[in-house]
RNA sequence: CGGGGCGUGGCGCAGUUUGGCUAGCGCGCCUGCCUUGGGAGCAGGAGGCCGGAGGUUCAAAUCCUCUCGCCCCGACCA
């Protein structure tokens, strides 16, 4: 390709419209342009970049067994209804009809459709196990979408879906999926490193998701430094506080103080010159319509996620004004265990807590020297709170440290969720009709190729990793009106383009300062520059764009050993 | 959806508070000259109904009303 004829309009400036580093350089390279808020236009360098991570993918999906289909984008409502999903997806979901009025919506993922498909077609336990998956793009209206592909409204993903008769099946495609995904990220040249998530709305119990650490992630991981333990923070396990006998001797009696305007965490331990540690903190919840109470020492967050399963309930959310009120006689913010008759849910860090702060139930009031035992007790102590940097890790004798993240893939066991509710059964060796048990992963397209950008740039632009760069090669004449520079760097474009080599000549007539500058941007790995310095001893120089490691070759040396570089 | 902010040539911005504009600047773009090892220089030029619709006024980018779009912070997810 030639640099004059390459759509690839780079910017000098970054644009207004992007936060965060591989937005900004994915729209300065000329690899992307916006259409609408979360939706976009690959220009050819990016669609390069994004077809490339997609063969990685193919290929290694092929090699697990997986056969590639492709599933509709426009999507029936009945078969959403069948799980209920066309409600329990909500305005996140694009919804259209046609012009006889049938309801369809464009797929946010595709659980119901291969499900249906499976459901018809497969009968026996000899048609398992099966693993199908597609590339596919995807449709959620986000409620915020931001910082380019990293979280579109359209995106492109790869999903592998994977029926087996049993659990033992499934667990064999699971960890095939796993070490898959492995490989995949690794040929990517991104580190993604795989932590235990929660499953959320998609269901089922075992998780993974595979994270690449980075600054600009929206996600929080926790991982210990000294075994492999790793986790989101929405899953990340607090270690359980063993009870210690307390020394009652040390209780001092309960104390009600007045704390005018006092209703949070940071005000109280403001007035009361207390730790917040020492407080107690009194959520209340309406779980399933019905209230309660979770405990959570002040300097701690409670983590819905944990309560609701604890709870096992369908619904959670925090109790409204009024509700709080009536059941506490006080505004928000004065709410206490101490008095209260609804089931108290409580952090095993207030097992051992001694003469806590806690609230009054009553305007304006707060309780000090409160104990668990003697003047409240709690239906359920349990692991209610997030996990932070610095907790002892789950499973060893390590501490965990915190850091941002970048999901760029997951892998869940789904188990029968799916099968039952749209009946896809398979009959076993002794007739016996049974569901087929479904796994499902994951791999956002477009996020990983974000995901490399923010691993692998520097102030100049993308270093891009050989396996996925847009092309491997450009070739910068400093001169493309000098002659000798001209045939040289076209003898050398057209060896290298016969030995299999993607390349790019430049040859627009700029200034060399121009074309270095728009080289380093859009990341080529490898550049070839031809000018009068080398050239006057026969010789071109190699520069590394990611090293900026840079050689001088005899002209006759060069393809070769640029093949061997590409190859390596 | 709540909170904050922004819409002015392709990109980045000024001008809006205090109406007076024939709308300006840098980059990019076109022509020519010149230059060629890290975003050169000179000269000439093209390109904008100031997001849209109403209104106020002698006069609106600027004031008022209504809309649409976009960005950022929170709750969702690949």
């Amino acid at each position: 390709m030639r640099m004059s004829q390459l759509y690839s309009p780079t910017l000098r400036e970054v644009p207004a419209e992007a936060e965060i580093v591989s937005h900004q350089l994915m729209l300065r390279a000329g690899m992307l342009r916006r259409s609408a808020a979360g939706i976009y236009t690959y220009l050819p360098l990016g669609l390069r970049v994004i077809r490339k991570v997609e063969e990685i993918i193919r290929e290694e999906m092929n090699a697990i067994d997986g056969q590639e289909v492709l599933l509709p984008i426009i999507q029936p409502a009945e078969l959403w209804h069948e799980t209920g999903r066309w409600a329990d997806y909500g305005d996140e979901m694009f919804r259209l009809v046609d012009r006889n009025n049938r309801e369809f919506c464009l797929g946010p993922t595709h659980e119901e459709i291969i499900t249906a498909l499976i459901r018809s077609e497969v009968r026996s336990y000899r048609q398992l196990p099966l693993r199908l998956y597609q590339i596919q793009n995807r449709y959620r209206d986000e409620i915020r979408p931001r910082f380019g592909l990293m979280r579109g409204r359209e995106f492109i993903m790869k999903d592998m879906y994977s029926f087996d008769r049993d659990e033992e099946g499934l667990d064999q495609s699971y960890w095939a999926a796993y070490h898959a995904y492995e490989r995949i990220f690794k040929r990517c040249g991104v580190l993604a490193r795989p932590v235990e998530a929660d499953s959320g709305a998609i269901g089922g119990d075992i998780t993974h998701e595979f994270m690449v650490l980075a600054d600009s992630g929206e996600d929080l991981v926790l991982y210990c430094p000294d075994c492999d333990y790793a986790a989101n923070v929405e899953k990340a396990e607090c270690r359980p506080i063993e009870s210690q006998a307390k020394d009652s001797a040390l209780f001092k009696p309960v104390e009600e103080i007045h704390t005018p305007g006092s209703s949070t965490i940071e005000q109280i331990t403001e007035f009361l010159k207390v730790k917040p540690e020492d407080c107690i903190k009194t959520l209340i919840y309406t779980a399933d319509d019905k209230p309660i109470a979770a405990l959570v020492r002040g300097d701690h967050t409670l983590n819905e996620i944990k309560l609701q399963k604890v709870l096992g309930c369908e619904t959670l959310e925090l109790a409204d004004d009024e509700t709080i009120h009536k059941l506490t006689g006080a505004p928000v913010g004065f709410a206490g265990p101490i008095g209260l008759d609804i089931p108290l849910y409580a952090d095993y860090s207030i097992t051992n807590m001694i003469n806590a702060v806690v609230g009054g139930n009553k305007q304006d009031t707060h309780l000090v020297n409160a104990n668990l035992g003697r003047d409240f007790t709690v239906t359920q102590t349990a692991d209610l709170r997030e996990g932070e940097p610095g907790d002892p890790c789950p499973r060893c004798e390590g501490h965990l440290v915190g850091a941002r993240g970048i999901e760029v893939g997951q892998v869940f066991k789904l188990g029968t969720k799916y099968s039952s509710a749209l009946n896809a059964s398979f009959l076993d060796e002794s007739g016996k009709e049974c569901p087929i048990i479904m796994g499902c992963y994951g791999i956002g397209v477009g996020r990983t190729v974000a995901a490399v950008i923010e691993q692998n740039h520097d102030k100049d632009g993308i270093c891009w990793p050989m396996s996925i760069a847009p092309y491997h090669v450009i070739i910068v004449p400093v001169s493309i009106k000098d002659q000798e520079q001209a045939s040289v760097a076209n003898a050398i474009y057209n060896k290298l383009e016969d030995a299999g080599v993607e390349v790019v000549l430049d040859d627009r007539n700029e200034r060399p300062g121009v074309k270095f500058k728009d080289a380093d941007l859009i990341g080529f790995p490898i550049r070839v520059t031809i000018g009068p310095k080398s050239l006057k001893q026969g010789k071109v120089e190699i520069t590394m764009r990611r090293t900026k490691e840079q050689i001088a070759l005899p002209v006759d040396d060069v393809v070769d050993h640029v093949v061997k570089l590409v190859k390596s």
